[in-house]
DNA sequence: TCCATAAGTGTTTTTTTTACACTTATGGAT
DNA sequence: ATCCATAAGTGTAAAAAAAACACTTATGGA
């Protein structure tokens, strides 16, 4: 067996990449953007976006600009989710990949970007097939999505710098698949005193219209309390 | 800007590698077994064992086998923390390694083949420099842990097959760092109904000798619940 | 027999979470 | 001008979970 870091024997070949796992909100539901894959093998399935590391890049920046070569998105919010490694996980090769997830607003990506790499959105119960373990990695990306929803402000990322409560409430009823009580979640999100009230409404989904709000960072950091 | 997965033109000159984050309890503390770093750079600083992965080696293979390796263990539980990947962080070269945590009994492993390893046990409140950045793997690996350890019975891992309450909790309180309360603490413990109370005592810590328990998976694995 | 030590055991209070129903503001239709 | 339909907005009570708290018991050794 080797003894130390450095002994290893044969020249390592494994190439390494990123894959994003893109996650939008739309029509009250959960959506992924999914690419569809036309060069071999699996051509024609639909698959994650994904890039090769380069040399000198940092792991973090390479899923940056992942994302912003698909959505022309940059300083968007991202996560790094969890490393897949299987020997066999990729038909063409060995390749290991570094998962990421984010979060953008549907109507601010570049949609000529997007159709470029014949890009769709997906709602997350409707995922066509995917290629290789990418239905491992986003299961993965949506539990801990689910899980850190609710323990960090992470959703305000799939809504507009302004929004109203139901709004709100409609994204976690969408990312949790749940049904939640409209005044119990309205008062822990008072509780927690990160949400600046605006003299504005909005009228488009209601007669009586909508108080708008936004979620104030400085706030938040402050007290650094979340719990839905 | 490259389109696809397969267009990138440099080769791609990154190793991989997986360090193990080895905790282990003693003396009521959390401890970490760091080897000492025989070969430049950083010489003489303690480090994470790592290696390299092999070419046909899944990853979570390659953690086993470094773990194996220093220990002789075998079937440790182990866990994928995070990769890490900035450009620059092993002055050696780019080396994009990701990070394993596994639990072991001290009792257990291998001490002549760690020797050879000048490998040492540290306390997690007084761990010496570390090369790299290894310190901030270690410190994610604790983050998790703490997390975990209050979701997963995880814990157990680093208890022997029989032990006893006050053992149990001593070792939570060593990972939470914090004083837990001895009735609450057993209240919670037995009302999730997966330890079985064996006829026989420890009597080596105390006069009145307490009873030995036994982590029985099948039990817990009917409910799944868990929360300390 | 006594003593020192750690093991073992319930109840009350507080906090957090959940369940639940009516009023209000407005735009559009009559 | 009035009425109506619709979603927005609001408080309280019950239940569950978590936290605080102190004495008794078994034993080995003096």
């Amino acid at each position: 067996m080797t003894v130390g870091l450095r002994k290893h024997k044969e020249i390592q070949q494994i190439k390494l990449a990123v894959d994003c796992i893109i996650f939008g909100f739309n029509d009250n539901r959960l959506e992924l953007l999914l690419i569809h894959r036309g060069f071999e093998p699996e051509i024609g399935k639909w698959s994650l976006i994904g890039e090769f590391i380069g040399n000198d890049e940092d792991l973090d920046d390479a899923a940056n600009r992942v994302l912003y070569d698909l959505s022309g998105l940059q300083n968007i919010y991202m996560e790094q989710v969890k490393t897949f490694g299987k020997a066999n996980r990729d038909s063409s090769g060995r390749v290991v990949s570094i998962t990421y997830s984010a979060m953008i607003l549907k109507s601010e990506y570049n949609e000529e970007q997007v159709s470029k790499y014949n890009a769709k959105w997906f709602s997350i119960d409707d995922l066509p097939e995917l290629v290789f373990d990418h239905k491992d990695m986003v299961e993965m990306a949506i539990m801990r999505l689910r899980r850190r929803v609710r323990n960090t402000p992470i959703a305000f990322n799939l809504l507009p710098p302004k929004f109203t409560l139901p709004q709100l409430q409609a994204l976690y009823e969408g990312i949790l698949d749940e049904a939640i009580d409209k005044r119990n979640f309205r008062r822990k999100i008072f509780q927690m005193d990160f949400l600046v009230k605006l003299d504005e409404k909005d009228m488009s989904e209601s007669r009586k219209g909508a108080y708008l709000y936004q979620f104030d960072k400085a706030l938040y950091e402050k007290e650094q309390y979340f719990n839905l």
